[in-house]
DNA sequence: TTATTTGCAAATCGTTTGCACCTTA
DNA sequence: TAAGGTGCAAACGATTTGCAAATAA
């Protein structure tokens, strides 16, 4: 038993709710999956191991699973909630990259003491801050500068590529 | 003919489209609100003045005014997407309440120069940044502090005042 | 046995699209 | 007159809800 488990067991408990299979398997999956996954992405990924659970199983289970404070809602803006790690892992900020999607996690003391300086002066008590940062990462500049200085047909075997 | 009129029907125009009365409108009433509207918000202020407009014909404006720079879309995480000014508004950041949803606007040179920093660190070109603060405002802080101390009769008075 | 959970289908919400008619350049 | 724009209703995609059957405590 794992002490994401042990943790979602005593919410579930205190809360007076059930332990289910599905919300078990649904629990195993993403604690297995280390990435910003959508409640589709994460019902597929457990449609795989059990093709008996249903969207909406995983929709109130990642609910769960935020109360309990395993998970966390992200959103970025895309229109779906994304849903990553949050037990014992330390507040963080994300990059995205509009070409290729990816994120990156960062972190930055100065940053986070700014943000709170900024709310004091405004006598305004923080609960949670929100930092993305959108722009394109490294791989993807490379791929672009290539790009321009390619021929078409390379052009082309990049594009298709992606 | 405002600056922002200049800057819209020169966009209209460099895009081949065409300038109506309706764009007109929204336009204006955008201009004349300050705050984050919605779609839906701004819908009910246009229809006010000029009822045969349509959810439509906002919803594609306001993409319009976002492409020529006058607006600025605003995810806060409820939703909706709302739109601020852009034009020749310095680029700010919000703090949120989440007693009363006010929002404060803010901006930190430090922030901006340190989220920069970051970047580069990462060699992440940068597009955009976004950054939310979710908490509670002084005049809430004050509120609940004083419900806190209230009688059961003031704490009604004052939740019903909401 | 009894409250809770499940999966389905239908409903919802903000937003977008197809389309026949109307308007601008 | 041709290219665009309009409003309506229907379509959309993510999420939520009502409900009858299934299941954990």
């Amino acid at each position: 038993m794992t002490e994401e488990q042990e943790v979602f067991l005593e919410h579930i408990h205190k809360k007076g709710l059930k332990r289910t299979a599905q919300r078990d398997l649904i629990l195993d999956v993403f604690l297995r999956t280390e990435a910003h996954l959508s409640s589709d992405d994460l019902y597929r990924l457990v449609h795989k191991e059990d093709p008996t659970v249903g969207q909406t199983t995983v929709y109130r289970t990642l609910k769960l699973l935020n109360e309990a404070g395993l998970a966390r809602e992200v959103r970025f803006g895309d229109g779906r909630t994304h849903y990553e790690h949050n037990y014992k892992h330390q507040h963080h900020d994300h990059m995205i990259c509009s070409e290729c999607g990816k994120i990156i996690e960062f972190y930055s003391a100065e940053l986070e003491a700014l943000q709170d300086a900024m709310a004091a002066k405004h006598r305004f008590e923080v609960s949670q801050h929100l930092l993305r940062i959108i722009g394109v990462c490294v791989e993807c500049r490379r791929a672009k500068r290539v790009t321009k200085q390619a021929s078409p047909q390379l052009r082309d075997r990049l594009a298709s590529a992606r």
